[in-house]
Parts: C-alpha cells; sequence; structure tokens
DNA sequence: TATGAATGAGCTTTCATTCAT
DNA sequence: AATGAATGAAAGCTCATTCAT
C-alpha cells in the first residue's frame, strides 16, 4: 500500500491539471467569440461546468487566466521553434520556411488566433498592465531563436548582410498574422500549406542576398 | 454686410466641426491609452472639457464615434494612396515604396496605430457588429487601389506573375504595422524613413520577378 | 388706420392660442402612443414644428403641458354636461343617458381616453404631485352636476332614495370607462351608440327605485 | 438525520423565496407611491436591505418585476373567484355578489389597486410591450369564469338575456375600481362590505330580466 | 475544496430644463 | 420671441470579485 498522501494528492493534482486545461480551453473559445471584454467570467465557469469560486480557485484575477492563455499559446510557438531549429539540420532558409509553415499549419489554425488578436488589442495591454513583460519572456526567447537563424543567414552569406536583423526579425514576425490567415485561407480558400509556401518564399526572396 | 443667418450658422458650424475634431483626437488619445472598453464617454467628455449630454449629440452611441474615428484614419490613408497613384507617374515599385514611406512617416506616427489596434482587437469586431462592413468601404477601395498597382506591376513583369494577387495584397498590409513602428522607430530608435525603406525594399525583392 | 399695438398684439395673441392647441393636440397624440414616460419634450417640439425653446415659452414644465391636456379633457366633458342640463328638458334618467351616450360618442372615441389613462396611472399622480387638486377643480364641478342630477331623481322618486349618492356618484363614473369603449367598441366592433345604451340601461336600472 | 443538500437548498430556497416576496412588497409600495417611471430599481434595492446586483439575481429586468407583480396581483384574484365558483352553491347572482365582496375586501383593501394603476397606465403598455399578453392570461381566465356565471343567470332567466354578455362583463369589471375603493372606503369613510353591497346590488339589479 | 449568492463600482444612455445668441 | 446647443442628474443594467456555507 502506497502512501495515501502521495497517491491522494498525486491523483487531485492531475484533476487539477485537467480541469485547468478545460478552462483555459473554453476560456479560449469565448475569447474569440466575444472578445475580452464580453467574455465572463460567469460564462466560462459555466461552460466549463464548474462554480464560479473554483474557477477563482484557479485564476485568481481575469486578467491571470488571460494571461495564462497567452503563455500557453507562445509556449506551443516555442515548442515548435525548438522542435525545428533542434532536429532540422538544413539551411536556415528552409527552416524558416518550415517554422512559418508550422505556425500556419499547426497555430494559426487553431490557438494561434487568440494570441494575435489579444496581443494587438489596446484592451489587453491595459488589462495586463505590469505583468506584460513577465508574460512576454516566451516571446523574447521566440525572437532570440528567430534572430539566431537570421544571423546564421546572413553570416553564411544566404540573407543580405545590410539589412538590419532587427528589420528581418520584426518583418518575419509581421509575416505571420491571422489576418492573412483569416483572409487566405478561411475566407479565401486557399490552403493553409500553399499560402504559408508563398508567404515564405516571398519573405526568404525578400531577405536574400543580392 | 453678408446675411446674418449664413453667417452665423457657418461659425456655429465650424465650432462644431471644430468639437467634433477635438473629441476625435481627445477619444483617440484615451483609447490608445485605455482600450475599446476602459475608454469611459464619461471620460471623453471631461477630457474634451464638454458634458456627456454634448458628447453625445455629436455621437449618439459610444460605438458611432469609434467607427468615426477608424473612418477617419481610413480615409487619410486613402488620400495618401490617391495622392501618389495620381499624381506619381514613376514605375509601380517606387510607387508602393512610397506609400509604405508616407503611411509610416504620417500615418503610423500619428493616429494610424489606433486602426490597427482596434481593427485587429475581437472587441471591437463585437461592438461594431454589423455596421463593421459600412465601415470598412474605404478599406475595401484602398485595397482595390493597391491590387490595381499589383497587377499593373505583374503585367509589365516586374513582379512575379505566378504569385496569386491576393497573397501579394495581403502581405503588403502585413508590411504596414504598428507593431513594427513602435519595435523599430519608437523603441529601437530607428529612423522612420530609414525602416520605411527596408521593409520596402524586403517586400519589392519579394514580390519581383524571379 | 388702427392702434398698431393692439393689432399686433391680437394677432400675436391669436398665434399663441393656435399653436398652443396644436402643441396640446400633438402631446396628446404622442402620449397616446409612448406614455408619459416615453413622451419627450423634443420630440413634441419637433412634431409641432417648433423649436424646444419655444415649445418651454408655452408651458414651463412638462407638468404644465400635461395639466394642460387634463384640464382641455376636463373642461369638453363639462361643456357637453352643461349643455344637456341647460338645455334638455327631459327627466332625469333621459339627461343621465344622454350624457353617457355624448361622452362615449364625442370624447372617449376621440380624446378622453387620456384623460383616464393618466389619471388612473400612477405616474401622472406622482408628477402632478400637488398641482392635482388645482386641477381638478372642473373635474368636482363635473362631479356636481352629476351629483344634482342623481339628487333630483331621488326626490323625484324616480331613483333609488335609500343608496347613497355618492355611491350612485362614484358608479356613474365607472359606467364611463375606456377600456369598455375599447373592449366593445374598438375591438369588439359594437356601435358605440348601442354600447351606450345598454351601459345607461344598466346603470339606470340598477339605480332606479324599487 | 436527514440529507443535507435537500435540507441546505430547502432552506435556501425559502430565504429566496422569502426575499422574493418582500422584493414584492417593496416594489408595490414604492409602485404606489411613485409611479412606474419614477421607482427605481436603485430604490427598491436600498428599501429591501439588499444590493442592487441581487435585485438583479431575482428579477433581471424591471419589466419582469412589474409582470411578476401583476402576475401576483391577478393570481389572488383568480384564486378567490375559484374558491367561489367551486364551493359556493348558492345562485349565480349571490356569486357576483360575494366576488364582487371579496375582491372589494381583500384585494382592493391591499394590493389590487396596483393592478388597476399600472393595467390602464400608458406606460405600463409600453414597457411590457409583448410580454403583456402573456402576462394577461390569467386575466382572460378570469374573464371566462365571471361570463360563465353571467350566461348561466341568463339561462335560468335571472339576468336580462337580451344584454351582450359582453357588455354585461366588461361593466362587471367596470364595478370593480379602485377609484371606487379610494373615493368611497378611504377617503369617505364607508365600510367596504357596505359599498361593496350597494355596488353590487346595482349591478345586479341593472343586469337583472325585466 | 467547492459553491454560488451577494456585492457595488462603473458603464452607457436619456431627457427635462436652461440660456446665450 | 425664437432657437437649439449645452447641461448633468439619474436610470437600468453588468460583471469581476468576495466570502459564508
Amino acid at each position: 500500500m502506497q502512501e495515501p498522501g502521495i497517491v491522494r494528492s498525486s491523483w487531485k493534482e492531475r484533476q487539477r491539471q485537467e480541469r485547468e486545461t478545460l478552462i483555459l480551453q473554453t476560456a479560449e473559445e469565448i475569447l474569440l467569440e466575444k472578445g475580452l471584454h464580453n467574455a465572463s467570467m460567469d460564462e466560462i465557469a459555466a461552460r466549463v461546468g464548474i462554480s464560479k469560486g473554483t474557477l477563482y480557485l484557479h485564476f485568481a484575477k481575469k486578467e491571470d487566466l488571460v494571461l495564462a492563455l497567452l503563455e500557453r499559446e507562445l509556449h506551443a510557438c516555442f515548442e515548435v521553434l525548438q522542435e525545428i531549429t533542434t532536429f532540422d539540420d538544413s539551411d536556415v532558409s528552409a527552416q524558416l520556411e518550415t517554422i512559418i509553415q508550422r505556425i500556419y499549419q499547426e497555430l494559426l489554425g487553431k490557438h494561434f488566433q487568440l494570441f494575435y488578436a489579444l496581443y494587438d488589442g489596446l484592451d489587453l495591454q491595459h488589462l495586463l498592465a505590469k505583468k506584460r513583460e513577465q508574460a512576454m519572456e516566451t516571446f523574447v526567447e521566440i525572437g532570440n531563436r528567430i534572430q539566431a537563424l537570421l544571423e546564421v543567414g546572413k553570416a553564411n552569406g544566404v540573407f543580405e548582410a545590410t539589412l538590419p536583423t532587427e528589420v528581418m526579425l520584426t518583418t518575419f514576425f509581421n509575416m505571420i498574422s491571422p489576418r492573412a490567415y483569416k483572409r487566405l485561407v478561411v475566407d479565401g480558400g486557399m490552403a493553409a500549406d500553399v499560402m504559408a509556401r508563398y508567404i515564405a518564399s516571398i519573405y526568404l526572396k525578400g531577405i536574400a542576398a543580392r
């Protein structure tokens, strides 16, 4: 017979994790449907099937819930990035294209929209106030990885050395946009991978060494 | 001596216009500071120095105020576009670069941030509901102008004919982003025209014919 | 050539009276459509075709406008009553029947509904507060006339002497109701005079001497 | 020892019911004092001793509160009616007299004023808009019961067969009026049962067969 | 731990009334 | 006299958050 405290607590802990995931999924849905302001804690709790009190046991503030959501999205993005930059031995251009492909196919099609929608939204900027920076560590880390790739590319003579890396990086982030996804894939009926290939080709040609 | 009725009413009308402009400016400030939801009609009125009632004489709904703001931004953008595409006889590449330049220097540095911030925000999408489409006519018109330039470029063999124009257009809009402006100009200290030149060069090289 | 001051002022006075009548008519319409609370001074002025300021020159308070309306209705009622009790030499029963007839045909079909609707409404009671009594002088006067008829009838042995006159009077007023008019005439399609005859017959039989 | 969940919930439920009753009573008071428009949800909550939020937990709209109030009044009236028409074997005249008696003594002396005051008020008609009909089912049912009595009386030769039942019914409702109650009982000092007997006698004589 | 009733600050919106022109 | 822009008090309603059970 095992030590009961640990068993129970680990079981409870798993319960808790599962519920937290469920909360986050539900919150994401509702946020996308209704926006930050119109997504109420009441509705999130109701849709998850728990009480408002319990919801507040997981996230003490609405702010915290949204923050956790953003972190989750960013983390997923970071993992994609890590996987590619770790196991992919191909050249940097191919890696960047793969990254764009994967983000468009795996993230924008699912959850990543939220990140952009909220991240650009002024309301979020106000809601998160100071906690934002804390949340954005992962974002900075992602930026660093991409930046490293870009610099390798410049060093290899693949990318235009006279372009400031900052500009290349910022432009890279601009290439990934839920707006594009919505216009071309959702509304325009283009396959996500086709779109990603086009966009990646524009970007890579744009930053290629002369 | 002029007809007094006309004089008076035109003076009143000018008063009205000036105040409306002031309201829009103030609302823009507050919206950028606090976001759509936290910007209250109360505070807008107070900051303009008028009563809430007067504010509502100008804009019957908060919705209308925000809509008017967006329309103003879009209209400014459209005018820039029109000016360039009308009087600029240079080739399409140069025109597109000029457009990017002008938008970054004249609009993003001032008001255009709001448009992007609001346009992408989910809250706005919810707030404006059906009126959005009505408001977005100018947006569509802008898209049409850019699209026309892109197609001329393709026809002239300047731009890559195998790239779908839709992709080129969407990517064009992605090149113009307050995020880039903030990162590179505001935070990074780069001159706006320098940044715009870099970004335009990436874009134009990216879509250039092979 | 006449004295200009008098001519002008009497002409102005007539103008004023005509406009006041127009205001009252319009206010009546709107009050019936929307109720006391939802009838705004703005809309009354607009529908009359004058400015709000001018409306306030005629009636300094919304209260006063409504009061004037009630007084007008009551006065019309009083005139009908006076006409009948003055020129009609027939017996009191016939006079009462005629009164009921005339009120149903001339007043309830047109304006009198307002009086009842407002008079019973709690909002009015609150709106008019103290001024009510002043306004109700005519109402009391009307009551006195009816009461006199009832007492003559009792003295003549036509009406039941053991019935308190107060009860007969109150019941008389209850016989005249816009509710009855609406149910039977408007909704039920009965001719107003037929309905009035029935109602009068019930009332007169009800109070007749045994 | 009982199942705690049930005990607790039934206790809570009772709490809830008691408070709802208290809210309705308080709302009735304030509505009678101030009218529909001037009775604010704020004041109702304050007078009940709860917060505005709690008040809105019970009634999601002011409209709903007023509607519940009306339904309560009508239901009380209907129960009186049902009791009499079910257990009273006496003739229809006696039943109608008893109904008038009971309504004047039990309802008008307490709550029923509100129903009339609101029901006739134009503001209510506007407030309740479409929900009114739903609310008025009980009202129709009451009418049906009275109508049945009247028709039995006509069939028995007790009531005048040539009088349209609709007229008799409408007149019956006109006999019951808070105005009469106020004039004769409250202001005039007459005992309610005495007044009710007089009024019933007028009505019954009025509709009696010749 | 889980609940959900209770809270109340805060929002948008309306409208009677005033007053400079 | 006539206007209508300006006012601001007051209302209905929402929702993040707390806390007794």
